[in-house]
Order: structure tokens, then C-alpha cells, then sequence
DNA sequence: ATGCTGGCTGAGAGCGCTCTCACAGGGAGG
DNA sequence: CCTCCCTGTGAGAGCGCTCTCAGCCAGCAT
């Protein structure tokens, strides 16, 4: 019991394999009682064309592939950012029609499976969303001269298409929130200098503060809920007169608030905290937590318009305040 | 600058097409410097085999499809259990030298286009991860003669092979613990009917209760936070004397310690809770959170192995109960 | 009647690979 | 010396499909 091929199709359809192929394909020069005849005949066989045959002859896959170049634990923690990504690539990749695989390419050995995979002709163009800016893998793709397309801007310098969200007007607009709100000494728990995210944020930090001529008030974590707890313990230490932080992630905001109060400070009376990324756990922290919120959904859409559109520039999408009560 | 061929590298190193798709593919019958010369060939020209070409003619595909029948926004949650499942396949796959490709199926549209993609020859076999027992993805593909693999016991009554997690000791092990430590009246926030997890969780705390002689109290959740809010919520109405609780759910449970705290009781002087996932946010609950923990990549490893093993029987893993201060 | 379109259909090549089979060459055995 | 086998290599078919091109049969103008 093997699969139908197009020439069983055809022998059932009493027509060739060339009209069998057309109505599969739905070209419209195929009289209409043909096409049913054929229709008819693929229906009861339950044909499924061959996609490797297909693949062969017309060069194309039909699918793309959306790399994850960090590790699974990254991925599917709680940061909704990787989750709207692929509901949005998903989305547009659907209209188009094409398939999306999805791939994590962790490890170094990640890395060279998906290099193999993707230049073996799988996939027409991959989206590669790195979180850390000196991806080589982007890079070496674009070599081998398969489509690529960027999820945050690259750090290498290369000159590949990308997605970005405005991490530095998120973080300015976070900062002067904190200003507008009578704030006086506002630090931030910046992300990790390798990751655009953690540069990008921090420099909105800067550029926000400077406009004030406050001076800022740094500490340094990785986006994790126990960096942001260090961060926020170091920062009172440092400052115990501050009245405010941004922290450049929501979990680091999570781990800042359990500082704060076992620090026996109030938020936002003593302390206003803002976050960043709209975790879905934001609105249950104790006190709901203000943040930024990303286009993720929107971000994944533009990536799939940019990898089957070449030669359209990059896109920088705007971010959104969400006030709750923390600040 | 097409991509390189067999023929090219076969004429660049002067031998047959092939003698290089024997060097390609490992095959010992081929003499020491021939097999030199082939491979400076291919590492010259940069040749990656055209896996179309190749899945045509061997009708293999050398990947196997992870399918999520869920909603990407479950699947991305703070639910570890997909999270580690998919790490555990990746290893096994890796080991196996296959292919991982993930896919989507959400919505219905997704599961035809799951169902076109797998059965047009891309993989070679299917793990179909849904908490929804009564999914029928996973028959149709069967139907289809493709090798499946469930990751948790469907609900259809077919006899496809699976992976499941003990769910039902998972939940008689938390609440013996209730019963060990001496609490009297145990409710549950359970899960939801459609789901296995959902359903066999009650059945463990309906039997850890029974062999107890003490009666059950029930409220219904979807294993989201806010239904464990308001299913402790309804609980304390139905019985403000409970003194312990088991939610299906680490979210639940979040849920639930919230609903205790604005009663004013105490966790867990006044109430035990039990949860169940052990997510990354359970030891930071405000008490750490009890919980069953399950060995979700093993989980990932043994499903690989039942699809590349047909004919395996079906595979129960147990769970481990982690103590931490809420009961 | 002949020629010319123009719309549909079929024949056939060929995509890049694997794998069977034939065959060349050399050492062992008769 | 010839035969036999055994190892290593090449020739060639064919996987299932698409797509070009030729061919056929109207229908219309000449």
C-alpha cells in the first residue's frame, strides 16, 4: 500500500500525467470535466504529491525556516517575545503559503545541523531570531547564499535585512515616564552587554537621562529574575537615596520588586519600577508591574514580508507603555 | 553559482558519480586515497547533497516531525513540560542523526496543513504533542500509514503508541503528603475534563482520599492562573474549614495562594498547597511552592525512541514530589 | 478546399541522487 | 597456465514530478 502517484491519478483519470499535474496545480487551461474527472480521481485515492519530486525539478521548497539560535530554555521561559514571533511568522507564512519549520539551533552542533538542513535545499530562506547580536550563523547562511532575514539587528556589522523593535525610544520612554513622574535618582538593572536588547535598552537609559541632566545609576544583569534581584540589592547598596529603576527586562523587575521590599521599601511609593516585555505574569506582580510592551506578533509578520520580499530595507517597530501600578 | 552537484564533484576528483555518493555516504568499500581526493573535492566546492534528490529516490526523509496540536500561546507559557520535551527529543533525534522539524497546529487549519506536510514525504514519522486526548490528529496521520507517536495517553481509544507521564501517581503522591502531614479536609482546584492531564490528576486525588476515608471538595479549573483564583476562591465558600489544597497546576496554585492571601489565611499554617509542572516560578512564590515535578525530557527521549522502534510498548514515567514550603 | 489561429492535451526530457549490476584487475588455488 | 573469487569502480536505470514543446481538433477567414 504505497502512496499515489501522478501516474495512478492519471491512469484513474484516464487523462496524462501532465493534465493530472495541471489540475493539481491549478493551472485554469484544463477543460472543466476534466478537472472534476481528475479532481474525482485524486479525492478517492487520497493523493498527496511527492514533495521531494516537486522540490527536485522546480528548485523550491515552499517552506522557511525560523531559527532559534539560543538555547530551548530561552525560547519557551516566560518571555511572550518568542512566542508572538512565531504566531505572526506563522500567520504570514500561511497566507503566502509556505510551510515554516521551526528549529533550535542551541548548541554549536545546533548550529552546524541547521547550516546542513537549510543548504540542503529544505527551505527557501531562513528567519533566524538571535537574541545575541554576534550570531556568526545569519552571516554564514547569507554566504552560502540562502535568504536570510534577521529577528533584531545584528551585531557583526553585516549588512542582512532585519526586524528590530525600538529598544532604545522603549527604554526612553520608560525613563521619562519615571521623569515626568517627579523621580529624581532613577537606576536601571541593565541587560547583558551581548545581547542588542541589553545595549540598545541601556543607551535608551542614557539618552533619556541625559536630556535631564541626572546622572545614572547602573547595574548589570542577564534578563533573569535572580540578576535582577542582585542588580537591585547592588543598586541600594550603591544608592540608598534612589526613588526609581527601569529594569530592562520584566523578570529582572520581578526579582527588583523582592529586593525592594525585603529592603523594606515601597513601590512605587518609595521606588517606582518599570519593566520591559509585558510577561504575562506583569499584571499579577505585587504591585502590577509598568512596562513595555512590544509588536511581537507584528515583528514576525514583517520578517516573513521581508525574507520573501528581497531588497525591501529594514524595519524598526515601535514599542507601547503599559502604566499598571508600579510606576 | 548554482549549487554544486554530484557530477561536479565527481568530475572534479576524476571518479564516477557513484563512487562520490559512496564517499558521501560513508560506504567502506571505497580505496583510502580515492576517498581523500573526494572529500578535498567536496570540501572545496562546498557541496551539500540536494536532500529532495536524495529522499526521492531513498523514500526517506531523515526527519520526523514534533507536532504541537495546541495553541502557540500554551505552548510558550511558563509550562516547562513542552520546554523539556522538546529538549529531550532533540537529543534523541540527534543521536538518531535525524532531523527535528517543529509544527503548529493550532488551529484547524493547522491540522491540514500538518497533515498535507507530513504526508507529502517530508518526515518520516510523528510526535504529536497534545494535552488534548480527544485530538484526532494523531489518528488521521495514523489512517495515513505514517508512524505516530502521542506524548501523553489519547483520549480516542486508539491503540497508537505513547508516552505519558504518571499523572495519577503524580497527584495520589501530593496529596498523601496533605495526609501525612495531618490536614483533615483536602480540596482540589482540578483541571480541565477534555484534557488527560486534567482528568487523571483528579482521578490520583480521588484516590489518595478515598483509601483515607475523607470526602472530596472540588472546584474546576483550565490549569490558567485565574481559574486557580477563582476555583480557591469557590472552595473557601463551599468549605471555609479546608485546611489544604491540591490545584492541578502550578499556575493554579498561583493562583489559588493569591485567593488564600486575600482571605486572609495563611499558607500553610492555615491552608497546605500542593501544585503540579514545577515551573521556573514556583520556587518564588510567596510561599515556595510545593509541587510534582515530572522528567519532561526523558519524556522527549522516550518518544523518539517509540517512533524509531516500532512496536514498543507504551511508556508510563513517574514524577517526583518537590518539597518546598507551602505544604 | 486550404490555411491559420487558438485552446487543450500528451509525450518526453530531465531535476540530483541511490543502488543494482556488470566488469576490470589481481591474488589464490587447481 | 587457466579458472575462480573477491575487491573496488563505473554505467545506467529510475525515484515522482514539472514544464517545454509538439500535436490535435475545432472554428474562422481566405
Amino acid at each position: 500500500m504505497s502512496r499515489p502517484t501522478l501516474e495512478k491519478v492519471a491512469a484513474r483519470a484516464g487523462v496524462s500525467r501532465a493534465t493530472v499535474s495541471r489540475v493539481v496545480n491549478g493551472s485554469t487551461t484544463v477543460a472543466e470535466h476534466i478537472r472534476v474527472a481528475v479532481q474525482r480521481a485524486v479525492e478517492e485515492l487520497g493523493y498527496v504529491p511527492n514533495q521531494a519530486a516537486r522540490s527536485l525539478v522546480t528548485q523550491r521548497a515552499d517552506s522557511i525556516a525560523l531559527v532559534f539560535s539560543e538555547p530551548p530554555v530561552r525560547v519557551f521561559s516566560d518571555d511572550p517575545t518568542f512566542a508572538g514571533i512565531i504566531r505572526g511568522v506563522s500567520a504570514e507564512a500561511d497566507a503566502a503559503d509556505k510551510q515554516v519549520v521551526l528549529m533550535l539551533a542551541g548548541s554549536s552542533r545546533g548550529h552546524e545541523r541547521v547550516e546542513r538542513y537549510t543548504t540542503s535545499g529544505h527551505v527557501d530562506g531562513v528567519i533566524v531570531a538571535s537574541m545575541h547580536g554576534a550570531d556568526p550563523l545569519p552571516a554564514a547562511l547569507a554566504r552560502r547564499g540562502i535568504p536570510v532575514v534577521c529577528s533584531g539587528r545584528p551585531l557583526t556589522g553585516s549588512s542582512l535585512p532585519y526586524v528590530d523593535i525600538d529598544n532604545v525610544g522603549g527604554a526612553e520612554s520608560a525613563v521619562r515616564r519615571l521623569l515626568e513622574s517627579g523621580r529624581r535618582r532613577i537606576a536601571t538593572v541593565a541587560g547583558p552587554p551581548d545581547m542588542v536588547a541589553g545595549i540598545d535598552r541601556l543607551t535608551g537609559y542614557r539618552n533619556a537621562l541625559r536630556d535631564s541632566g541626572r546622572r545614572s545609576i547602573i547595574a548589570i544583569g542577564d534578563f533573569t529574575r535572580d540578576s535582577g534581584f542582585e542588580g537591585m540589592t547592588q543598586l541600594l547598596d550603591d544608592d540608598p537615596g534612589l526613588d526609581a529603576v527601569f529594569a530592562a527586562s520584566d523578570m529582572m523587575a520581578l526579582g527588583a520588586l523582592r529586593a525592594l521590599r525585603q529592603a523594606g521599601r515601597r513601590v512605587p511609593d518609595d521606588v517606582a519600577v518599570i519593566g520591559y516585555d509585558d510577561v504575562p505574569a506583569a499584571p499579577y506582580a505585587d504591585p502590577p508591574l509598568t512596562t513595555i510592551r512590544q509588536p511581537t506578533m507584528r515583528m514576525g509578520r514583517e520578517l516573513v514580508r521581508l525574507l520573501l520580499n528581497p531588497g525591501e530595507p529594514s524595519v524598526i517597530l515601535p514599542t507601547e507603555l503599559v502604566v499598571r501600578e508600579s510606576a
